[in-house]
DNA sequence: TCACATTTGTAAAAAACTCTTCAAATATTT
DNA sequence: AAATATTTGAAGAGTTTTTTACAAATGTGA
C-alpha cells in the first residue's frame, strides 16, 4: 500500500463513471470518517447501490470492502497519533530498531494512556491528605516497588514531618501498625505480582481507620478493596520486566503538588537542610 | 450525547472487572481508532471474548456494538474537523492547567530530548560491559539517586550474579573498594548537587582499573573526568525538585538490553526465582 | 433505428458479524 | 471447606453486511 486512498481516488477520478464519482465525492467529503460505516450506509449517502461501492474499492486495488476499511483505519491512526508524537526529533536521531527507541515509544504510550485515565479528583484528594500535617504518613513498598516507595519517602521527608517508611515486608510490621491512628495515611505500593503480606497490611490498616492510598498497575491490586483512592499506571513494555516509569512520574507529580500546598512551611525546612549540607560540606558547590 | 465514550469508560473504570479493564485499556490506547473495527477484532486484541465486549458497551449505555461504533465515529468526526489532535487524547482528558498535565508535558519533553542525545554506541558499550559475567559489578548511588541505584541493583541481581550495591556513602566504602579488581564495572549515579564522596570513590575505583559507567544529569557530574561512558538525562521539571523519570527510563532500557543479551542464562535464574516465590506463597496468583 | 457495449441496480447467496444462552471457571462469603 | 455469587468464554441462533449473478437501463456507433 504505497499511496493513500484519497490519492488513489483522485488519480482515477477522470476514468470513473457517474455513480462512482458521486461515491468519491461522498468519501472525500469528511474523509476518512465517512468511509468507516457499513458499505450500505455509504452507498445510501452517495445514493448509489451497494455493488457500486464494492466494485469501486476493487477497482482501486482492494480485495473487498473490509480490506478497504482496514486501510482507512490505519491511515487514520497514522494521522491521529501523527507526526506529533510519533516521529519527533528523538525518533530521527535514534535508529528505529534500536532498543532505546522501542522502549521509549512504549513508555511514552504508557504515560499518555495512564495520565489520561487518572481521575484528577482522586489525585487531588490524595495530595490533600498527604499535605495534612495533622496526619502521620506511612509508606509501604513491596519487593519490586520498594525503590519507588523509598524515592517517595525520601522526598516527602524533606517536605513535611511525620513520615515513616515501612521498609520491608517483614515481622517488624506489627510495631508500625501499633502506632497507626485513625485518620493517618498509609501509602501502599502494590503491582503484580501482588503480595499477600501487603494485602494483609492493608486490611489491618483499614481496620484501624487509616486512609489508604494505593499506587498500583493497570490490573489494580486487590488492596483496592480497602480504599477508593487508587492511582494506577500502565506498566507493560517490551521487556521481561514491567516498567515503573509511569509510576515514578505519578509520584513526582504528587510530590510537586504536596510541596506547593505546603510551601510556606516546607520552605524553612529546605533552607535548614541546605544549611546543614553546607556545614558538612557533603556536597560540592553547584557550578 | 453528553459525555464522550472515553469519559464514560474512565468514570466507570473502578467498577469494572478484570476482562473489562483489559478491554478499556485497549480501547483507550489509540483511541478511538482501536474501536472502529469489528467487535471480534477488538475482543481479540484485548484478549477477551466477544460477549465481554458486547456486555461492556451495554453497560455504558449503548443498545449494542453498532450503536457504540456509530458514536465513536461521530466523536471522531468532531475531533477531526476540530483542532486535529492538537493536544493528544490524554491532554484533553486532563485540564490544561492541572499539574498532572504540566508535569507530564515537561517530562515527555525531557525524555525526547534526552533519548535523542544519547550516543547509541556508548549505550551499547555499557550494556556489553554489564552483560559480561566475568566482571563483577558495583552500583553506587548518592543521596537522591539511591532509590534509582537500588532499583537498578534489584533487577540486575535477578539477571546475573556478581552484583554489589554500595548502599550508602559512608565509611564502609573502603571495604568494598578492597574487592574491586581491574576490569570490574562500577556504575555511579551522580546528579546535582554532586557529592564529594562520590567523586572520591570514582577516583579510587579508576585508580584500581575499574570500568566506570556514569549515570548523571544534563550538566554532567565531575565524575566524567574518570570515564568516557557517560549517560546523561535532562531532569528539570516545574517543581522544586528534579525529575528522575528519564533516568529511570534509561535504566530500564539498559536492564531490558542486558537481559536480552544474557537470556539463556538469565532464563533459568528467573525460573528458579519464580519457583521459590511459589514455594513461599509470598505472592498471590496473578489473575 | 438497431446491435452492441457499458453501467447500474435488484435480489439472493455467501460470509461475517453481533448477541444471547448456558455452563465452566473463578472469586467471595459463610 | 462448602456454598453462593460473580465473571467469563464457547457455541450457536439470529441478524447484518458483503458479494455475486443477472437483468434492466443507459449510452454508443453503424
Amino acid at each position: 500500500m504505497l499511496t493513500s486512498i484519497s490519492e488513489r481516488l483522485q488519480d482515477r477520478f477522470d476514468s470513473l463513471t457517474r455513480a462512482e464519482r458521486q461515491l468519491v465525492a461522498v468519501i472525500t467529503e469528511n474523509y476518512p470518517v465517512s468511509g468507516l460505516g457499513s458499505i450500505t450506509s455509504l452507498a445510501e449517502r452517495a445514493q448509489v447501490s451497494t455493488p457500486t461501492v464494492a466494485r469501486l474499492v476493487q477497482k482501486i486495488g482492494f480485495k473487498g470492502f473490509p480490506e478497504f476499511q482496514a486501510q482507512l483505519r490505519s491511515e487514520l491512526e497514522a494521522t491521529i497519533s501523527g507526526p506529533i508524537a510519533k516521529h519527533d526529533t528523538w525518533a530521527e536521531a535514534v535508529p528505529d530498531s534500536h532498543i532505546l527507541n522501542q522502549f521509549t515509544e512504549a513508555v511514552m504510550s504508557n504515560i499518555k494512556t495512564s495520565i489520561g485515565q487518572i481521575n484528577t479528583e482522586t489525585f487531588d484528594q490524595c495530595c490533600t491528605l498527604l499535605a495534612d500535617k495533622e496526619r502521620a504518613i506511612y509508606v509501604v513498598g513491596g519487593r519490586i516497588t520498594r525503590a519507588m516507595a523509598d524515592y517517595f519517602f525520601l522526598h516527602l521527608q524533606v517536605i513535611r514531618p511525620g513520615i515513616t517508611h515501612i521498609q520491608a515486608i517483614s515481622n517488624a510490621w506489627p510495631h508500625y501498625l501499633l502506632n497507626i491512628e485513625r485518620g493517618d495515611v498509609v501509602v501502599i505500593f502494590d503491582v503484580r505480582r501482588y503480595e499477600n503480606s501487603t494485602l494483609k497490611l492493608a486490611e489491618l490498616a483499614a481496620a484501624k481507620g487509616a486512609e489508604i492510598i494505593l499506587i498500583t498497575d493497570q490490573w489494580v491490586s486487590p488492596v483496592s478493596k480497602y480504599t477508593k483512592r487508587v492511582l494506577s499506571s500502565k506498566i507493560t513494555v517490551p521487556s521481561a520486566w514491567d516498567s515503573s516509569v509511569t509510576t515514578l512520574l505519578l509520584l513526582e507529580t504528587i510530590i510537586a503538588q504536596v510541596q506547593q500546598a505546603t510551601w510556606p512551611e516546607t520552605r524553612s525546612r529546605m533552607q535548614e537542610l541546605e544549611a546543614m549540607f553546607d556545614d558538612t560540606k557533603f556536597f560540592r558547590k553547584f557550578t
